[in-house]
RNA sequence: GCGCCCGUAGCCUAAUGGAUAGGGCAGCAGCCUCCGGAGCUGCUGGUGCAGGUUCGAAUCCCGCCGGGCGCGCCA
């Protein structure tokens, strides 16, 4: 494994600065992955680092040590793996991999297979990812599509690299903005019984209001104003969130998003909850009252202002139970609670935070990730979009127009801190220019040139004893594929899956080119054949695996 | 006004403080007797401005310039 490698070279480089030059102490030796695969498989810049400390040039330092570190490696069970160390300025030590080296990695994959990727990184930490939450009070859109794709695919990871990794949805069904959707319900049912009533100025203006009201009275037998009546606020709104809710969980199902667990703020933050959790930052000294008011001291924690979380009318707001329900999510046992939201609320970050640092935890055991919108892109024009004017463009509307691969993938064609531009067209069109495609097309290409060497030369992948693979592009895809765990841990470690994105454009690449370099089957050579097979194989599970993990289907046929 | 985020070629975008700033699109020139041409090869072009820290800065700090967002006893 690249991270094993990794480790003992550290620990080589560590003996040999203990060797060389004692004077250093003991620092902690960094082992980078150069950009550029000129430089080695594995760098070091140790000799950068001591060389103000030892008064000495990083070259000299580095020439001092690569005798020493080849003269460990020469004892050690690493030697067969590494075929080269050089310095180099500005006083680099590079480490280049051998062949068997290489061979090492797709030995790792054909041993572990579906699991090649996964490690113990996260030592199985309980770790909470909250996203999308979105109110029950209309259909998903594009923002929410996005902040699924990037949870679902991070948890996804998360898991591979060995957290306890949950994914948890939080249903706001109280509050301000369920009160608006239940008096929009009932407006829009008064409206249909003929009754001449205004629009609530602050309403849910969407089409689906209209349906939701005439399934309100389908289903309770309601015909006439004065059976409307004798109905209550509370059934409206009760029968919104339910409705709502399902299409938001038929939403997420056909997005292939999946949560472990649904949180009800009615149920965790309920009056009781509330007061506790108030009695207590209160008593801790956290609270104080102001103009009839009760103001949390969030300035403590670096807030901007101190916030208020019962009003002087005796409501809270909505941080209030928020607040609880953090405490809720700490009480479970999560080490790591991250929440991911929308660039609306990134004024919110500090207040929370400060909550968690007045629940007795620290503020960065709960982290927020602020996904950045995306624009819709239709005939090269930009669609504008409103919740409460009812103009948007739903999660479900570019499902359905460019499917739920492409629609997943383009949501994480960016890094989450980065505004998205999502071109519809583009993302529809079989071509070249749209990356999923490319892809898909390399998974697509593995299957096929398998198939074709079982069905028409009877050769088989060679699993074991390669040794004749060593043209640049074979080696450029081995790699790759050895990178493919460090990539994983490298996205949970930024809580940020676009690397993988990333990776599987070279994998792909890398495929793609080495299929027009060199030829896989070869009735004079099946020898060969059967070891850049093996290549082929190695690769399609990389491919398989992490596609997995993108929600993005690895089409065996296109 | 205060706070947060962002400025990389014609356009989009990458780079755990590292080496010659890496891709993609569009453009031009090539590659199918042969495993899928949804592919490959080649060409051209870039860190907003000015300081500082560092052996080393697209990256960190300060100041400008330009863009986005947030600043409620709303959610």
């Amino acid at each position: 494994m690249y991270s094993d490698i990794r480790r003992q070279l550290q620990e080589i480089i560590d003996q040999a600065v203990q060797t060389t030059c004692p004077e250093a102490g003991r620092p902690s030796i960094i082992i980078d992955t150069p950009a550029d695969k000129q430089h080695g498989e594995f760098s070091c810049n140790i000799a950068l680092q001591l060389s103000r400390a030892l008064k000495k040039s990083p070259m000299a330092i580095a020439g001092q040590l690569m005798p020493a570190i080849s003269d460990i490696l020469r004892q050690h069970p690493l030697k067969d793996h590494i075929a080269n160390i050089e310095v180099k300025a500005p006083g680099f030590v590079n480490f280049f991999l051998s062949r068997a080296g290489f061979y090492s990695f797709l030995s790792d994959v054909f041993i572990q297979k579906a699991d090649y990727g996964k490690s113990a990184y996260g030592q199985g930490k309980k770790f909470c990812l909250e996203f999308v939450s979105a109110n029950p009070t209309g259909p998903l859109t594009v923002a929410h599509g996005r902040q699924a794709a990037v949870g679902d695919t991070l948890v996804n990871i998360l898991k591979t690299v060995g957290f306890d990794a949950k994914k948890e949805y939080y249903v706001n069904d109280e509050g301000n903005q369920i009160n608006i959707l239940g008096r929009s319900i009932g407006a829009r049912a008064r409206q249909l019984l003929g009754q001449d009533v205004p629009f609530p100025e602050d309403g849910y203006q969407g089409d689906y209001i209209r349906a939701m009201a005439q399934e309100f009275m389908d289903q309770n037998g309601i015909k006439t104003l004065a059976d409307l009546e004798r109905q209550s606020e509370g059934a409206l709104r009760q029968f919104g969130v339910a409705y709502l809710m399902d299409v938001i969980k038929k939403d997420l199902v056909d997005f292939d998003v999946h949560f472990d667990i649904w949180s009800y703020q009615s149920k965790i933050a309920d009056y009781k909850a509330i007061e506790s959790v108030l009695a207590d930052l209160k008593g801790k000294g956290f609270i104080y009252e102001q103009e009839g008011a009760w103001w949390f001291k969030s300035t403590l924690w670096g807030d901007d202002k101190d916030r208020v979380v019962r009003k002087s009318n005796g409501d809270y707001t909505y941080l209030t139970p928020d607040i609880v329900y953090h405490k809720n999510k700490f009480d479970r046992g999560f080490g790591r609670i991250v929440n991911i939201l929308g660039p609306d609320h990134h004024g919110y970050v500090p207040r929370i935070k400060a909550a968690a640092g007045a629940l007795g935890k620290s503020p960065d055991d709960l982290d927020v990730i602020i996904v950045q919108l995306a624009t819709i892109f239709r005939d090269g024009k930009e669609v504008s979009m409103s919740t409460r004017r009812g103009e948007f463009i739903s999660l479900r509307e570019v499902m359905e127009e460019v499917g739920k691969d492409a629609a997943r993938f383009f949501f994480l064609m960016r890094q989450a801190s980065s505004h998205l531009e999502f071109d519809l067209e583009l993302a529809k069109r079989q071509s070249a220019e749209n990356p999923v495609y490319y892809i898909q097309y390399a998974h697509a290409r593995t299957h096929s040139i398998i198939r074709k060497a079982r069905a028409e030369s009877g050769i088989e992948p060679k699993t074991s004893g390669i040794g004749r693979l060593d043209k640049p592009e074979e080696i450029d895809l081995m790699r790759n594929i050895g990178f493919y765990p460090e990539v994983l841990i490298a996205c949970a470690k930024t809580l940020e899956p676009f690397a993988l994105l990333c990776y599987l454009q070279e994998l792909a690449g890398g495929l793609h080119k080495f299929y027009n370099f060199h030829r896989v089957l070869d009735e004079a050579d099946k020898d060969l054949s059967a070891e850049r097979l093996a290549l082929i194989e190695a690769v399609r599970i990389v491919l398989n695996n992490s596609l997995n993990l993108l929600g993005v289907c690895a089409p065996e046929k296109m």
